[in-house]
DNA sequence: GTCTATACACCGATAGAC
DNA sequence: GTCTATCGGTGTATAGAC
């Protein structure tokens, strides 16, 4: 009864149709420029200039519409990930790619999202462990490729760890407007990264 | 015309009161298990045992009552961090303070927050600043204390940033569930301190 | 200091016409 | 595929009685 498949199904539009795109194009800028809690039926419509309740035809709930939203995002992101770790010196990239300002807040704001949606937590849950396992292949084979180097140093899962979230530190102080220490941390940082991947 | 404070005042009550600190008390019980989302008069009230409308006989805005609760937060945070920085091994004691997985909620669901009201950010960067200014203070005065140490190894200003953004992501992905390399980035972190700080 | 009453905007979601 | 109509719920906030 209180299963939601069985009986009186409202009628759903395409998934993956243009439509279906435009809107979960709205639902990014707005994540983007206005976060979560403007993330509403009714913005969303507003921005791509169709009724409110068309949102329901192609998305079931406004919870299914975030899934959605952020399983495209992920998808894009991971296949970005893919290309710019297969270069040689993939922790450079790594560090590139978490300082990157543009994305960091709308990783942020799924993110919070996720200890409200269980669905979008676990889609960021497999967002991260699959970026970090890209990362981490990718480090390993860098290492490989110059065999033998001091690979002591620093485990690849750690170093990936580390670049990414003082990456995200420092882009989220910088969206509020802070810059103590940013110099030296990112000096630091690229100091390190240089030693390792010459 | 548009100045809020000369004419129609509504009736407040006085800042600091019981009820006013029982209501802070509602507040952040809510961001600390339900997120920013839920932090409304109705949720409050409810919380604490009163009625909605009273929410606005402490607190000209909703907006206010946020700001005021970050700041009664902050003011609390910075004492312990003050206390805790006096010890020995401040880098030691920074790190603790990093990853204690309390307050980490908290204080990430107010930068949430900051993106949202100005008045929020701005209690918000001043909280950033201040501490990271206290613990710079205190490794400063840790280096001097074993003067001529191999001080070049990291700027104190990059040590404590390091220590924080790596101690927040720990903990937010410690509270999504996800461990995958956190053993690894503890030992090389708790390692590196301890090299700095025996 | 706390309550009742109340206004008004916005939200998610459904039903059914075109 | 898109629209109109519409519901019940929840949010912020104010006025005024007790």
């Amino acid at each position: 009864m209180t299963n939601s498949e069985t009986t009186s199904a409202r009628r759903m539009g395409p998934r993956g149709s243009p439509t279906w795109h435009l809107m979960l194009d709205g639902a990014e800028a707005i994540l983007r420029e206005e976060g979560y809690a403007e993330l509403t039926s009714r913005r969303v419509a507003e921005r791509v200039g169709i009724k409110q309740q068309l949102v329901y035809y192609y998305f079931k709930t406004m919870d299914d519409l975030m899934v959605e939203a952020f399983r495209r995002l992920s998808k894009r992101e991971l296949e970005r990930f893919e290309q710019a770790l297969a270069a040689e010196r993939p922790l450079h990239e790594i560090w590139g790619i978490a300082i990157n300002t543009n994305d960091a807040r709308l990783v942020s704001e799924f993110m919070a999202l996720a200890n409200r949606s269980e669905g979008v937590k676990a889609e960021v849950i497999a967002f991260i462990e699959q970026s970090r396992r890209l990362q981490v292949e990718a480090l390993n084979k860098a290492i490989e490729r110059k065999a033998g180097k001091s690979a002591a140093a620093l485990p690849p899962v750690a170093a990936t760890f580390l670049a990414t979230s003082v990456g995200l530190a420092l882009t989220r102080e910088a969206a509020l407007g802070i810059s103590m220490g940013h110099g030296e941390v990112a000096a630091v940082i690229e100091q390190f990264i240089s030693a390792l991947e010459p």
